[in-house]
This record gives structure tokens, C-alpha cells and sequence, in this order.
DNA sequence: TCCATACCCTTGGAAGTCCTAGTATATTGC
DNA sequence: GCAATATACTAGGACTTCCAAGGGTATGGA
């Protein structure tokens, strides 16, 4: 989407706090920054590498998600504490997923309000397939050394534990 | 949007890919993941304290990029790369920014293609304010350590120049 | 028993992102 | 000087996310 620029613009930005007098914040507002565009950039990978397959991001993890519960199925509402997302979305991304064949919806036999979403054999050697080019393609190849990895897993780990995410 | 998990999910995920045999590539799939929640619960508190505003963070990054341009203009490519956004995201920010009487378009001088964004005064007083509110409350509170931010900054600039962001 | 409350899912709307394509203006090469 | 190429912005469409609101189903207390 762009060129390399000469310099690194959350830098400039980091510098530019610093010289308005909000020096005290403008490490982590780099920091958060940093992350923002990481994302970004991962995201980007993870969409083109899910392309081929008809998939999206939101897509392959609802899928994947499916394919390690233990009986297949999983209700809308558990999909949504686990992916952490709205359940609307769950909703839409169920919806695509269904028109392509790769999940099916039921009914929970014994409470009527809830709706079961499972795996259709389609679904589970899509989400096969698609594991195993994201693993050769984008996390096998992330760039982060082992060392940083496991002070990201910490440093965020901590950082998500304190802002509600999991007891543990 | 849900109350605190169990256990950490992402941990979960990299134990389900350890025994799916995946464990040469289930830490840094871990940390990847990581990075998109954390985003998520960023971008969240972000666009909590921005809303008072009628601000989304998308619009306040493109006001605060103007408020640190020289001349207080700017045109909409160099605004594109230096957010590092497709251009017709910065075309739908502007949009609104300019309904909201926040910044104005006009012509450049001397290139017929170019148009540039400039703040408005009403602009210039919103971008301080709202970076007054993030200062305090998402940057100033962000739970990470001094240490962890000047780690995060190290690890992920050294990522985004592999990434092609800045040549530096 | 029955009504109020709580919960589950879906619909419709607003916002952001990107992509593709189209129009207008510059620049470059012959 | 003029045609071919490159650049800048915008329009329309697909996708995801969230929120607000609504209809259907369970559950628990009077």
C-alpha cells in the first residue's frame, strides 16, 4: 500500500509528544501505536494467504474454533466468549460459512433459545487446509525471534489478564 | 461484551496445536494472536474515551497528523502514507471530519490532482482536546511496565522495518 | 400456575477497511 | 507538441465490527 518511508512515522510521532510536553505518556502512546500497526500488518498477511480458500480471518477462526471441540459443535453464545467478538458477528460470519457449505446450524435439543453450529466435512478439510498454509506461510515465517516471542506472550498475556479476559 | 473466561484461550489454542503437531510454529501463532486481542481491547478503550467527541480513532488520526504538519495542510497522499491506509479511507475520514466542520479541502496550488486537507480552528481545539482525554486516560493507564514499553517498542519497530514500513 | 426477568439469536443501521474501476491532471519520451 | 504513461482522488461494492432493538425461550419467585 506503500513505499518504505524514509522514517519511522510512529518515531516522529513519539517525538512529537515529547516536544508538546506530554513526554510522561509518549513511550507507551508509541508502544500502543506499535501495536496497532502490527496488527495491521498481520492481518494483511493472515487475509492474503486465507484468500485462495474463500476464507476471511473471522471465517478461519469460527472454523478452527469448531474443529477442536470435542463433539464437533459448539452453541452461538460459547463461539462468542471464546472468539471474544460481538454475537452479531458470530451470527454473519455463521451465515457465509453455511452458504458455502462449510458449517451447518441445529437446534440444541434440549434449550430452545440456542442454536448449535458444527462442522460439515467440507468445513473440517477447509479448516486442514487452511491451517496448514497459515502455518508455513504467515507463523512460520513471523519474523520474531523465539526469545521474543515468549516475552510477547508474557508482556500481552499479562497485559489481557488485567484487563479481563481470563481468570486463570 | 462477556465476563472474564477460565482459562486464557490463547493459551488454549497453542495447546491444541501442539497436539495437533503443530509445535514449530504454536508459540509465535500465540503471540500473533495475542497482538490481534490486544489490539482489540486498545482500539476499544481508544474509541470509549473518543466518542464523547464524535471522534472515531481513524478521524483522530488524521486531525492529529494535521496538527503537527508545518503548515497546517497537508495533501490526502502524503496523509495516506504517512497513516499508512489505503487512500480511500483517508477520502471517507476527511468526508466527515469536513461535515463536522473539523478540517477544510482545497486545491493545490500548483498540482491540478492534488487536493490538501488543512484543520480548521474548531479542528485544532478538538485535536487537543480529545489528545488531553487519551493522554490520560488510555495512554497514561495502559498497564504496561516501563521496561515492557521500551521492549514492545524495540521488538515491533525491528518488525515493522522488516515489514517494509521505513527504510530509516 | 403465571408473570417478570434473564438469556439467545437475528435484523437493520452506522462505521471502518480494502479492492476495482473511473476521471482528471502531470510528466515523460518521441 | 502530442501521445503514452503515471499519479491523485473519488465512486461503488464487499467485508467485518459494533450497537440498538425485537421476538422467542427458560427460569424463578409469588
Amino acid at each position: 500500500m506503500g513505499s518504505p518511508l524514509p522514517r519511522d512515522p510512529i518515531a516522529e510521532a513519539r517525538q512529537n509528544w515529547e516536544r508538546h510536553g506530554w513526554g510522561d505518556v509518549a513511550a507507551p502512546m508509541a508502544a500502543i501505536t506499535a501495536i496497532m500497526r502490527t496488527q495491521q500488518i498481520l492481518l494483511g498477511r493472515i487475509e492474503t494467504v486465507l484468500k485462495p480458500f474463500g476464507l476471511t480471518f473471522a471465517r478461519y477462526e469460527l472454523l478452527t474454533l469448531l474443529s477442536f471441540a470435542r463433539s464437533g459443535a459448539l452453541p452461538m453464545n460459547k463461539a462468542s466468549a471464546l472468539l471474544q467478538v460481538h454475537p452479531t458477528s458470530v451470527t454473519n460470519a455463521v451465515d457465509r460459512l453455511e452458504q458455502a457449505g462449510l458449517v451447518a446450524r441445529s437446534p440444541h435439543p434440549t434449550d430452545g433459545r440456542t442454536t448449535l453450529i458444527e462442522l460439515t466435512s467440507g468445513g473440517r478439510t477447509m479448516a486442514k487446509r487452511a491451517t496448514a498454509a497459515l502455518n508455513a506461510e504467515v507463523f512460520g515465517k513471523s519474523g520474531f525471534a523465539d526469545d521474543d516471542v515468549e516475552h510477547l506472550l508474557r508482556v500481552l498475556g499479562n497485559f489481557r489478564k488485567a484487563a479481563g479476559d481470563f481468570t486463570d
